[in-house]
DNA sequence: CTGTAAAGTTAAGCATGCTTAACTAAAAGG
DNA sequence: CCTTTTAGTTAAGCATGCTTAACTTTACAG
């Protein structure tokens, strides 16, 4: 009961401090791209997940299928996506990331990264290892509902 | 050496997975209110830091100044936010949330802790209080590092 | 007191993202 | 076949955020 209190309140406190600094980093370095907040979730989306088709656009961002062609129309004008033909559906696209997009999600997450380095400085090694093991259970139990909640979408 | 490796790829890992999830959410939240993310933002600040000038919202965002004083204006006049004269420098001034506001980004939280449940519902006791202690300590390190870096550019 | 710097505002103009509406082309169902 | 859905695009129009430029008011330094 109070295990869970405190579980609660540790991952809030976390997710504000951690937004705050987050937010701001992933919107500077796509603007040092040229690229938009939307147009750089898309990227992360690609390189996250992997090729999906514009109606995926359509509903991961919640917009209409015209804004999802248009923002990827500019994508794929600067050489970041490649959207091609699926072959089992010539009405489809699937999108999918160039080396280039590639290297530039890549590139954009170094140097989110960053910070790491700063917080891992200040940490003695035992702390370091409670972090590792307490961020692995987090990131499982997360996937796993995720997983869970495209099953019941399905 | 390699507790350092592996605290770097918990903490990528669990950046990756939260951000996905985070970023949408609070997204179509700031929508549903009717407000802009870069509105809600303001919101949020003043929220976590408590009241400051115009010039800090330019700092903080890397606008202009001018951009500063239009956002801030449609958060005064649906009543998110007071702009008040500084008294110690009548050229300045302040803003603070009004109640409203206050109101808006407490639920905002809710909404967005809403997830946590889940998770914390496919966890152990044990794990849960595992996961406390480590965000307790990242919390910690993170907000020392912000305030090095706040004396730094004093 | 006077000139300069600082804090904010306003207006004009541009880029972007988004929407609706009208369209093309391919798939699917009868 | 022929009709209806589905996937996607294009165009017109609106709201927003942002910038630069010109301005007001207050603080501060000589």
């Amino acid at each position: 009961m109070t295990k869970s209190l405190q579980f609660n309140q540790s991952v809030r406190a976390w997710m504000d401090v951690f937004m705050q600094r987050s937010m701001s980093g992933w919107k500077l370095f796509a603007k040092s791209c040229g690229l938009s907040m939307p147009q750089f979730s898309i990227l992360m989306q690609l390189h996250h997940k992997g090729a999906f088709s514009m109606s995926e656009v359509r509903e991961r961002f919640e917009i209409t299928a015209a804004a999802a062609s248009q923002l990827v129309d500019k994508l794929v004008q600067n050489g970041f996506v490649l959207r091609e033909e699926d072959p089992n559906d010539r009405r489809a696209k699937l999108l999918n990331l160039t080396d280039k997009g590639r290297d530039l999600v890549q590139r954009g997450a170094q140097e989110r990264y960053h910070w790491i380095d700063g917080i891992s400085a200040r940490l003695s090694e035992a702390d370091k290892a409670k972090v590792s093991v307490a961020l692995g259970i987090l990131t499982e139990a997360v996937q796993a509902l995720e997983q869970e909640r495209d099953v019941q979408k399905a």
